[in-house]
DNA sequence: ATGGTGGGTCACCCA
């Protein structure tokens, strides 16, 4: 089972793009984040017409998660437990072929001065507790998406002086491992224990062009999922070009 | 060190 996580950026200007990359390379499971869409005005009837059902959670203009499936997507929840006034559509969460998977768009926090910087900080804590909950009950649990954190000097162009800035802060890593000590594998890290591949460009500045990424997309498998896992990729050929996202997909294969 | 581009929506906010 093929289960992708691709950050797209607005689904309604990446609708060929994504399409294109799931025909060429046909997975079984697709994992967005940053759809910028509410769920009427989502492209679903295109993606239908390739065999695929979907599970969606948007909202107007920004953020917006979904879960593309092969296989019929049962028992979906939507949002985070923890904060009633949140209302912001980060998370979803399906069974699929006995599998629970969740699609995450953690908040990106702007800078550690913004009001956004704690709201992260705290959505990472609920998102720990409920990960507790299903880990506990020993679910083979899927979550893939887009972190907005590095983990390790390895996923950032220049760990020295990204140290303390957003998304490579000493706070965000140590609230991603307080999910992670939990029991959460990383996929691509559990196949690939020393390469050194980015997921993410910023648009601006040319960083393509010179390489200075981040790897803050990723696939975090609970034991018994991490039990099926056989191998893991991205594509950065997706990076180059026009009209692309600024992420490129990442993706496991599980047994 | 700053500013750069792009998406949303329609004056800026976010990444």
């Amino acid at each position: 089972m093929k289960i992708v996580s691709w950050n797209v950026n607005s689904i309604r200007k990446r609708e060929t793009i994504v399409q294109g990359w799931l025909a060429a390379n046909d997975p079984d499971v697709l994992l967005l984040q940053e759809t910028k869409t509410v769920d009427l005005t989502f492209p679903k009837a295109s993606f239908e017409a390739m065999g695929y059902h979907l599970a969606l959670s948007g909202e107007p203009g920004r953020n917006g998660v979904a879960i593309i499936s092969k296989h019929p997507i049962d028992n979906v929840t939507r949002g985070l437990p923890g904060d009633a006034d949140d209302t912001q559509a980060r998370y979803i969460e399906a069974t699929i072929e006995g599998l629970r998977i969740a699609s995450v768009y953690i908040p990106n926090g702007t800078s550690t001065e913004s009001p956004n910087f704690p709201y992260k900080l705290a959505f990472y804590d609920r998102l720990r507790h409920h990960a507790a909950i299903l880990l506990e009950a020993e679910t083979p649990y899927v979550i893939g998406g887009d972190f907005n954190v590095a983990p390790e000097p390895i996923d950032v162009y220049d760990p020295t002086a990204l140290d303390g800035t957003i998304c490579y802060h000493p706070e965000e890593r140590r609230a991603l491992r307080s999910l992670t000590y939990q029991g959460l594998y990383d996929a691509f890290r559990t196949i690939h224990p020393t390469r050194r591949q980015y997921t993410w460009w910023d648009l601006r500045g040319g960083s393509w062009d010179r390489d200075e990424g981040m790897r803050i997309d990723y696939l975090l498998l609970s034991p018994q999922a991490t039990d099926r896992l056989q191998s893991a990729d991205s594509d950065p050929k997706t990076r180059a070009g026009k009209g692309i996202s600024d992420h490129i997909p990442t993706w496991c294969v599980l047994g």
